[in-house]
RNA sequence: GCCGAAGUGGCGGAAUGGCAGACGCGGCGGUCUCAAACACCGCUGGGCUCAAACCCAUGUGGGUUCGAAUCCCACCUUCGGCACCA
């Protein structure tokens, strides 16, 4: 233990990674009677390297995971890779690489600098969902969400990518462009596959029993959107017959205000009831709506625009004649398309009514408006019914109940909930995913693929020529497949499946990941979901989040899984910016690379010096010159490992005492910190400990078991985030292998309590002067010490004690006159 | 506009009703050294031209309280999300 020598990450890194493979240290046993806790940190899409991003994420949930091993739980912590999508093809389509090679290569890459990072996964779970033995289950799910009728081929508005030439997820618009490319996302009509997500949305409203943050429920609540309001039918005149133009309204009480009615563009009804003097007005502003970008048309500040399309409704409360006009306001995708405008009572429809010279009638009153003159603007709330017929003088309160019951009981509408959130289109033009497993016959329409037949595999040798259409529909041997039915000719479904489909159910795979039969045992289910702690960014909050909420309660459905949801805590960690605050990118030249940073310093100082930036959850900027203090502090540590110490033994003196309180009370703070996931507080009290045991060595000779019980707790208290050193310094303390195994200190209550306290003594609210005194010390004793204080009494001159204020061992507060 | 998070030294941050600025970086001074450092020690919010004492200070303005960075009200700013959702 003599060994002088200095601490050198480069020696010992690379020796411990072996070591730690090769006994399998870190494998989750499926038979071992110790509570389980499952540790999930998202998995990666394996492009290029593991960027610093990567690392401030794993570096977390890594010693998160480490953390709950040494707690005495098995842990399940795996890692895989998520690896369809489009980079490994636009690789394809610019390179000619092979996808499949080209993601080959880079798990092989992510995997070594996992290692690297000294990270503690168990890879003999590993999954990877480009592989035919991943995506045939992918596709096992999804004919058990068809057979369910949870999946279903629909016509509808879809948004289209020119970039990534496929169709994508309203969640995978992010303000009109694509998450991916960026590039303005055009809509076109095309039946495409969906999952029927708004089947769940209620239920994903609800996050029952989980532990997430409230950020993120607050986002997936109001993309999910939920409204209640009602149905109402309006019947109209159209070539001679009566039909209904049916509207979604919040506000069913506003209904004898409606003075017109607007329905999108794009309502199936427009062609129908716009008269021969219109035609030409509503075809000149359809096709002028049909040219405009998403982001254009979804401009909150452009001007309302509309034209008149010469038909009319009636209202079906009191039969008065309303205008149908058409809008770009009134979008196709929600609700019914059409609206009944009320101008009094909502802004848009009174900036439409406005323009346009439409009626407003208010059938509110309201406290601070006079309603027989002209309004200056809509107003939603009033005090009661006014020309509103048989419910004038109703109040607010009751008069959207009052109505709806009306219309219910005439048969003219009804009650209803809806929803901005809109199922989940996942089908993709693209090669680089699994293929959809179905078959579309000339005598059977859609069959199934049958499920011995699976996977239906990626074909080879493909041209990636984007042509708008999957490269799937080019190959013809691929493509022609007999019927499974009466084995006909028939062709596959040349989609493939969105790559969130792949993660949706990833978590499940890894608790029976070479499991040839099913999906996952039954068993296995049991014993290990759901995750116990997540871990990931939030920008997934309403893509991936919202997906596997979806994907789990289908599952659970079926009796697959047990328990409403997939994952009971989750924890986002921020984002991690470049040392000048900024986004780290290659353009701005702020980019930290990891490789860089571990050679100069080793993967421990790196982790620790990500996990030093300041709350996990806040991210921040990377503060390259900040590594100094980390190095300087594993430096230290390793001295207190190394270095001659003078020992006596002197169990009863003060500073044995003293160190074994600093020792306890730091197990203590540590904890509450690791559990909290509070590494930057964690380390600097693990920093304040390894100085304070630093001086107490300078200062003479320690107490040999004071010294040796300070000295283990440190160095398992570095474990979870600084792997190696730990291991090292565990060995060369003369302990047992492994320190990632050992039991995490537990500490005395009586040994960190303080001998004396320091009382603070304020004079109305003011520090005035501060007292030492035994930790038993009585509020009695004190006023009386407190009193004695010279300082204290000059602040009393002349003056009369009304109130003590006493916080136990911590402060007196003297309030006078 | 709506929803969410946050504003504290030169910098990252700590303290969530009780000593504001833990810990670290940077800076200043010193020790060791031929010289240095990833070594060690001390100082480091502002004012009062040393110190002590005192006063001021946690985005701004009010309030509650014996006591407020922390709770309440109003406002300003920054970041993230949603955005004509009827």
């Amino acid at each position: 233990m003599i060994v002088a020598d200095r601490y050198d990450p480069h020696a010992i890194e690379p020796k411990w990674q072996a070591r730690w493979e090769a006994d399998k240290l870190y494998r989750a046993p499926d038979d071992d009677p110790r509570p389980k806790w499952y540790e999930l940190a998202m998995f990666p899409y394996p492009s290029g390297d593991l960027h610093t991003g990567h690392w401030y994420h794993y570096s977390g949930a890594d010693a998160h995971a480490r953390y709950m091993r040494m707690q005495g739980y098995n842990v399940l912590y795996p890692m895989g890779f998520d690896a369809f999508g489009l980079p490994a093809e636009n690789a394809a389509i610019k390179h000619g690489a092979d996808p499949a090679a080209w993601t080959k290569t880079n798990i092989e890459n992510f995997r070594r600098q996992f290692k690297m990072m000294g990270s503690s996964f168990d890879w003999d779970r590993e999954v990877v969902t480009s592989d035919p033995d991943y995506y045939k289950w992918t596709q096992w799910w999804f004919l058990q969400l068809y057979n369910r009728g949870l999946a279903y081929r629909a016509a509808a508005a879809a948004n289209w990518c020119p970039g990534c030439q496929t169709v994508l997820a309203n969640e995978q618009v992010v303000g009109g462009r694509c998450e991916r490319s960026d590039d303005v996302v055009e809509r076109r009509f095309l039946t495409q596959w969906f999952f029927r997500l708004t089947a769940y949305a209620d239920e994903l409203l609800e996050f029952k029993g989980i532990e997430w943050p409230e950020r993120i429920r607050a986002m997936q609540t109001n993309w999910i959107g939920r409204s209640e309001g009602a149905l109402l039918r309006f019947p109209v005149e159209v070539d001679g017959a009566v039909e209904q133009l049916a509207v979604f309204t919040t506000r069913p009480d506003t209904v004898y205000g409606a003075t017109f009615m607007v329905i999108a563009p794009e309502h199936a009804l427009v062609d129908r009831i716009t008269t021969p003097g219109q035609r030409d007005a509503v075809d000149a502003y359809r096709e002028a709506a049909s040219r405009q970008t998403e982001i254009e048309r979804m401009s909150t500040e452009k001007e309302k625009t509309g034209v008149f399309t010469g038909g009319y409704a009636t209202n079906p409360f009191n039969g008065a004649r309303v205008p149908i006009w058409i809008a770009d306001y009134v979008l196709v995708t929600y609700g019914t398309g059409a609206i009944m405008a009320v101008p009094a009572h909502d802004q848009r429809d009174f900036e439409f009514a406005t323009k346009y010279a439409l009626d407003a009638i208010p059938v509110f009153t309201h406290p601070d408006v006079d309603i027989t003159r002209p309004l200056a603007a809509a107003f939603s709330d009033g005090l009661a019914m006014v020309n509103s017929g048989p419910f004038d003088g109703t109040p607010a309160a009751e008069a959207k109940a009052r109505v709806t019951a009306h219309a219910e009981a005439n048969g003219i509408g009804e009650g209803t909930v809806n929803y901005r959130v809109r199922d989940w289109l996942i089908s993709r033009q693209r090669y680089w995913g699994a293929p959809i497993p179905m078959i579309h016959c000339p005598e059977h329409a859609i069959v199934p693929v049958p499920e011995s037949d699976l996977p239906v595999r990626l074909p080879e040798n493909v041209t990636f020529e984007p042509t708008g259409q999957s490269p799937l529909t080019l190959i013809d041997e691929w493509v022609n497949v007999p019927c499974p039915i009466d084995g006909g000719p028939a062709r596959r479904e040349t989609d493939t499946l969105d790559t969130f489909m792949c993660s949706s159910w990833y978590q499940m795979r890894y608790v029976d990941p070479h499991n040839p039969e099913r999906p996952f045992s039954q068993a296995l289910a049991h014993k290990w979901l759901p995750v116990d702690q997540y871990s990931g960014g939030a920008d997934h909050a309403v893509m991936h989040l919202l997906y596997t909420r979806f994907f789990w309660k289908a599952a659970r459905d079926m009796g697959l899984v047990e328990g409403d949801e997939p994952m009971l805590r989750l924890f986002n960690q921020g984002t991690l910016l470049g040392p000048d605050g900024q986004k780290m990118s290659k353009s701005r030249g702020n980019v930290v690379a990891p490789d860089g940073e571990v050679a100069k310093h080793g993967a421990d100082a790196f982790r620790c010096q990500l996990m030093f930036v300041g709350p996990w959850d806040q991210g921040g900027p990377y503060n390259p010159t900040g590594m100094a203090g980390i190095v300087r502090w594993l430096h230290r540590a390793w001295s207190l490992v190394t270095d001659h110490v003078s020992f006596v033994t002197a169990p009863d003196s003060e500073g044995a005492r003293d160190l074994r309180r600093a020792t306890h009370k730091t197990i203590r703070e540590v904890s509450e910190d690791a559990e909290q996931f509070r590494f930057n507080t964690l380390i600097s009290r693990l920093m304040e400990h390894s100085s304070l045991m630093q001086r107490a060595r300078d200062a003479g000779a320690v107490d040999r078991g004071a010294w040796k019980e300070a000295l283990d707790a440190t160095i398992l208290m570095m474990a979870p985030l600084a792997p190696h050193i730990a291991e090292e310094l565990w060995a060369r303390a003369g302990n047992r292998y492994s320190v990632h195994v050992a039991p995490w200190p537990s500490f005395d209550p009586a040994l960190a309590r303080d001998e004396q306290v320091e009382v603070v003594l304020q004079v109305n609210g003011k520090v005035r002067d501060r007292l030492l005194l035994p930790a038993e010390a009585t509020e009695a004793d004190a006023r009386e010490a407190a009193l004695a204080s010279p300082r204290v009494q000059e602040w009393l001159q002349g003056k009369e004690i009304r109130r003590f204020i006493y916080v136990p061992g911590k402060l007196l507060n003297l309030v006078v006159s």
